[in-house]
DNA sequence: CATTATAGGTGTCAAAATAACACTTATTAA
DNA sequence: TTAATAAGTGTTATTTTGACACCTATAATG
């Protein structure tokens, strides 16, 4: 079992930032940690690696057990490993972010963890290094939506513009032109225009989009312009 | 020692994939294996992650122990954890990636390792998942030297523009006009005009540049389109 | 039924950035 | 003196950008 002798094998734990967007904010799934210490506390979900589990299916583990769903887009984040990290014994955490619709998942997350979403501007007080870990994600999510398409994870199938562009705003805590931000993501070609409204935000009602989803995957890793100076909005 | 009881522990590596240029080509730092298994073949350098040790310090300690050299940039590329992926023993690895001047540690390295440099079109068979470990490393080259100006990690203190484009056609495996390169380049108001000239290339001689520090500091998390679209070069 | 309030949707124009393109210059070796 | 070589530079047409204002569709109201 044991082949390398001489060398010490350590805790290692998958934690994961879930973004949800709920079609006005963003935000974070969060639980109350069961277990000592700082049982009680606030945390992002998390668990142990276990034999012959690799990172991502230890990820996927986690967050079915958390909202009871896969199939949900996530990444591989960062290794956090301070060996002062966790007080009770020193762990490696392997952290991942995930995106998705908040609807989609309200109303099936599992009692047991007694999670709760919370807005980005309201994040509670977290255990270890979770607040670096979101910090870390949320700059991540900035970068990368800057350049690929990726906030459509965050979005149901059928979205309006005025939706979209509420959520790049609320990312990137901003506001941009409509007539600009409309005529840069429909150049994209990722969208495709539905003949259906939707009415509830407004009289005049708002066409649904939904992704192009060949060219999406086609077009996922090219580098686009989204957002005009992204560090600007640090 | 062991207060999470029930979890198992599990051996942590770290490996470093060290980028070099030496003016001509863009090489990779290959040890041979000194201990079982695949013992004798080429691999990326690397070692178990300590006691009390952050996985930045495992890096720096084993970039250190191969190069003889600290202050090198080096980033975490990501944790592979495939628990086939060490046959003897389940084992995480988290890669690190390093840029370096090649001609600056050329002399230095040590010898204990039978390490040694290899272009990248002729990258031999390495042990484990180190080929996808490689082939991860330069795609994030790419991408993030086509936003950020990182290539400098790799050239020496002086530089010329045609050392600096001749670098990147390395890196893309292109070539590109060099109006146009020295432009963009410029523009950024990264480089410092030197008077000296190097002339060993040319008959002319190419005006040495070095790194306006205070501006590179300043700018390198801004996003400078370097390669119009960097996803042709893949 | 006419009016009003509201959010959705669209077009223009000037400025900036880009990509394509070719000639001159400095220097050394012959 | 000449020839060879790589360095260095400028123009133009096209595309992309950002700033800006008005019209439209609809439901609620009186």
């Amino acid at each position: 079992m044991h082949k390398y002798s001489k060398q010490t094998r350590i805790l290692v734990a998958v934690d994961c930032i879930i973004f949800g967007f709920d079609g006005n904010e963003l935000k974070l799934l969060l639980i109350k940690r069961g277990f000592e210490p700082q049982k009680g506390h606030w945390s992002l979900m998390g668990g142990f690696v276990e034999p012959g589990e690799s990172m991502d299916a230890a990820a996927n583990r986690i967050l079915l057990k958390l909202t009871g769903l896969d199939k949900v887009y996530m990444e591989q984040l960062y290794a956090f490993g301070n060996p002062e990290r966790d007080p009770l014994e020193r762990t490696i955490s392997v952290v991942y972010f995930a995106l998705l619709d908040l609807n989609k998942y309200k109303d099936q997350l599992s009692d047991q963890f007694q999670a709760a979403w919370f807005p980005l501007k309201k994040i509670p007080k977290l255990i270890f290094d979770h607040h670096d870990m979101v910090n870390m994600a949320r700059a991540k999510l900035r970068y990368k939506a800057s350049l690929h398409p990726i906030l459509f994870e965050l979005l149901p199938e059928k979205f309006t513009l005025p939706q979209l562009q509420n959520l790049f705003e609320e990312v990137y805590n901003t506001s941009f032109d409509k007539r600009n931000f409309s005529r840069k993501i429909l150049s994209t070609g990722l969208l495709l225009k539905l003949t259906e409204k939707d009415k509830d935000s407004s009289r005049k009602g708002a066409f649904y989009y939904k992704l192009d989803k060949k060219h999406y995957k086609a077009n996922f890793h090219n580098i686009l312009r989204f957002i005009p100076n992204p560090n600007d909005f640090i």
